[in-house]
DNA sequence: GCCGAACCCCTTTTT
DNA sequence: GGGGTTCGGC
């Protein structure tokens, strides 16, 4: 670059769309940059422009360039825009997740890594159940070593980089058998040749630090390392960064530390601040000008983000014009809530929009369902994001176990789901014969299987059935494409009919999934090299298609994202962008969320906030309920606290345009403070809102000023009976400190809901228990 | 061994 | 309220 004129025609392709910020880091001399990346600031523009930048200017070779990131998504995003930049394929680049390039260095270097060449990915729900066998198998307690929390931990000292033999021992007795677990779960994973998403980027660390040739190689070919979404990586992703650039691979991280939503995955937002002590010299580029949103959505976002502390700092502003004032709507209930969204979704569609403009966000995916119901009701196209992936499929991954099964017959984790799915005679007493076999002799299930015949008693021969089935299969496929291999796999093993009996519309596409099982795998046939690179290694179709299937879990669901409503979970949400959006729920125990709030990570629910606001382009409508089902309970919500740090003139009250009414039993006390609350009022059967009106016709009902109430709300937060609030710390005579999740009942019947440190959730009568306020 | 009924838990989830 | 798991009857 140094020698290339400012009017150099590449340099000026580069950079002419670019404001000063963006060309700063875009055109940085080979140094270490942190771009401080705010929302709609053209971060992605800014990571390709500079990779085109070092290739086009710089002269960079792509072999010498590595990009990260941590979906999928925005690993295929930013190849495919990086070649329309530069208008040349760029083969010889690694683009990809961190889990992606794991693989693919596993995958080259399997002998150095110490594993089996055709090891196989176990995914998150494989890798749960595969912990709860090694629970049972130790014979403790699932009480008390509940397999979920034995994984996190698991997953979690594996992103210290820490196995088992590191663990220190204390003597205490409950974190022997965590270590316990863990020796025995990797031992599992080394006999079946099983390597699950944690153990990806760890091998792939130790690979690189521990080897002095594949250290040198990896340092020498990556000379420019760079980084999507920094704040969300963990230590260990930080610390195989700091291995691969080495004192000479230069850094370029992308990130925005008030968008770090994932701390409780492992992700350090820290990792940011000590790119300065690890990374020598790196200089911050901040990127404040937002292309996104209106003037006033940003300056609700910057109010509230404000309130956080420690921040890296940074104000988004725009030179566009303020748009309309947010929108706050005081909700009857989650019901009200929800027809309020689609009677404004309806306006907007008779309008100039379109139903995919709109995107409604939540805090917890539970909330989608009565959002659903009114959809539905309303004939309201929609599309959820989230949940259950194609290759996370029951009939998916039954169809996988099989394929796999084919591939290694020592994978115990697809021998237990294949011998069972569908039943064919083997149930768990005999499996656990097997197990019991297995472990005794240190051999797989298949080995024990095979070998232990005496032991299983009258169910040999179902055994022997099965594994005659598996050889069968692999016999007659081992010449066929991929493809037919998995049709055959499908019919041979009774999957299709046993899916074929089960009832109902789930049955059909359960069907339809697998046809399109078939599908996919056709993809798969012509090897199509993932990727191109000079040197790949050599995979055949079925564990590439197993690999994909594991990394690349597909669309979440089938269906392209046709004209409709958005609905998502905050976290969902997180890159993308809305014309409108409803942040629907933001009740203070819901969002922020009761758990953060009692784990003092109130800043992360304040970011997530600022996420959602920030995923607004033209209009946002922000709204709560004031009586919400959880759990089956009708609780009192109130407004979130969030809503206060909001600066007020964004906000704009919306009143319907008919009278809301109100149930009588609230209404009769005095404004909400001393406010009774009583369950079941509420049943909202009848939703004959009509079209386009904002009428709630539920009978029964005082009028109130909603207005009004709401803006006490906003004042004062949830009082319930008594005068206590949700959330609120109290101290029992007999049960100590406590802290109030809910309501029941009024006057003298009036109960709280009060989790106890040691006591436990206990339901109070107020007028009994004389709590103290804390 | 298999299936339905009781039972239990319940934030977020890039790979 | 709902989904996943376990337990008990056939």
């Amino acid at each position: 670059m140094d020698f290339l004129p400012p009017t150099d025609p590449r340099v000026v392709a580069l950079t002419r769309d670019l404001n000063p910020a963006q060309r700063e880091a875009v055109t940085a001399p080979p140094e270490h940059r942190l771009v401080l990346a705010g929302a709609g600031s053209g971060k992605t523009r800014v990571l390709t422009h500079r990779v085109a930048w070092l290739i086009a200017v710089e002269g960079v070779s792509p072999q010498s360039i590595l990009a990260v990131t941590f979906t999928n998504k925005a690993a295929n995003e930013m190849r495919g825009r990086i070649e329309q930049l530069i208008n040349v394929p760029v083969r010889s680049m690694w683009v990809g997740t961190f889990h992606g390039i794991a693989h693919r260095m596993l995958r080259l270097h399997w002998k150095e890594a110490r594993l089996p060449q055709n090891f196989q990915i176990l995914d998150a729900d494989d890798q749960q159940r595969l912990v709860k066998r090694v629970i049972k198998a130790l014979d403790l307690d699932e009480d008390k070593y509940p397999a979920k929390a034995l994984t996190g931990w698991i997953n979690a000292r594996k992103e210290e980089a820490e196995r088992p033999e590191h663990i220190q021992d204390t003597g205490d007795f409950a974190m022997r058998q965590f270590v316990r677990v863990y020796t025995a779960y990797e031992e599992q994973c080394r006999r079946s040749g099983l390597v699950d998403f944690a153990e990806l980027l760890l091998r792939a660390y130790e690979l690189c630090r521990d080897n002095p040739d594949i250290q040198r190689h990896y340092r020498t070919r990556f000379r420019h390392v760079l980084v999507d979404e920094f704040q969300d990586t963990n230590k260990l992703q930080y610390d195989w960064l700091r291995v691969l650039a080495g004192d000479r691979g230069v850094l370029f991280a992308v990130g925005d530390d008030d968008q770090s939503v994932y701390s409780w995955r492992g992700a350090r937002v820290e990792n940011m601040l000590h790119l300065q002590r690890d990374f020598l010299g790196t200089e911050v580029v901040r990127l404040e000008q937002n292309y996104r949103s209106t003037g006033t959505i940003l300056r609700a976002a910057n109010g509230l983000i404000a309130k956080n502390s420690g921040r890296l700092g940074k104000n988004l502003w725009t030179d566009g014009g303020d748009g309309e004032a947010i929108q706050l709507y005081a909700a009857f209930n989650e019901y009200d809530e929800a027809e309020f969204v689609v009677n404004r979704i309806r306006d907007g569609v008779e309008g100039r929009r379109r139903y995919s403009d709109h995107a409604i966000l939540y805090r917890t995916g539970a909330q989608s369902r009565v959002v659903e119901e009114i959809l539905i009701r309303n004939r309201m196209p929609y599309r959820i994001t989230g949940g259950l992936k194609f290759f996370e499929r029951q009939e998916i991954k039954d169809a996988l176990a099989f394929l796999r099964l084919l591939h290694i017959r020592d994978d115990d984790t697809s021998f237990e789901r294949a011998v069972g799915t569908p039943p064919r005679g083997i149930g768990a007493t005999t499996v656990e014969k097997l197990r019991l076999w297995a472990r005794e002799q240190d051999i797989s299930l298949w080995a024990a299987a095979k070998l232990g015949q005496q032991h299983l008693g009258r169910s040999a021969n179902a055994v022997n059935q099965f594994m005659a089935l598996i050889d069968a299969i692999a016999a007659e496929g081992k010449d066929l494409p991929l493809s037919q291999l998995t049709e055959l796999v499908i019919a041979r093993t009774g999957l299709r009919d046993h899916y074929r009996k089960e009832k109902g519309e789930q049955a059909e596409s359960r069907l339809e999934n697998l046809d399109e099982l078939v599908s996919a795998a056709r993809g798969f046939e012509l090897l199509p090299l993932p990727q191109g690179d000079d040197q790949l290694p050599e995979m055949d179709p079925l564990t590439n298609f197993l690999a994909h299937a594991a990394l690349e879990a597909g669309e979440q669901q089938a269906g392209p994202g046709e004209e409709s409503v958005q609905l998502m979970t905050l976290h969902a949400a997180k890159g993308l962008e809305f014309p409108v959006v409803f942040l629907v729920g933001v009740e203070n125990g819901l969002f922020p969320n009761m758990r953060s709030i009692e784990e003092g990570n109130i800043e992360e629910e304040r970011r997530l906030c600022y996420v959602g606001i920030t995923r607004a382009r033209e209009q946002l409508y922000v709204s709560y309920a004031e009586v919400r089902r959880v759990h089956g309970v009708e609780q009192i919500g109130s407004p979130s606290q969030f809503l206060k740090e909001i600066p007020s003139e964004t906000l704009q009250e919306t009143r319907p345009r008919a009278q809301v009414l109100r149930p009588a039993f609230i209404a009769r006390e005095s404004g909400y403070g001393g406010g009774g609350y009583s369950r079941g009022g509420g049943g909202y059967g009848n939703s004959g809102g009509g079209r386009g009106g904002d009428e709630y016709p539920r009978g029964g009902y005082a009028g109130y000023d909603r207005q009004n109430a709401a803006r006490t709300l906003l004042k004062e937060s949830s009082i319930g009976p008594g005068g206590f609030s949700l959330g609120q710390r109290v101290k029992h005579a007999k049960f100590g400190e406590g802290t109030i999740l809910s309501f029941d009942g009024d006057g003298d019947r009036a109960r709280a809901e009060v989790k106890f440190k040691t006591a436990g959730n206990k339901w109070l009568l107020l007028s009994v228990a004389n709590l103290q306020a804390l």
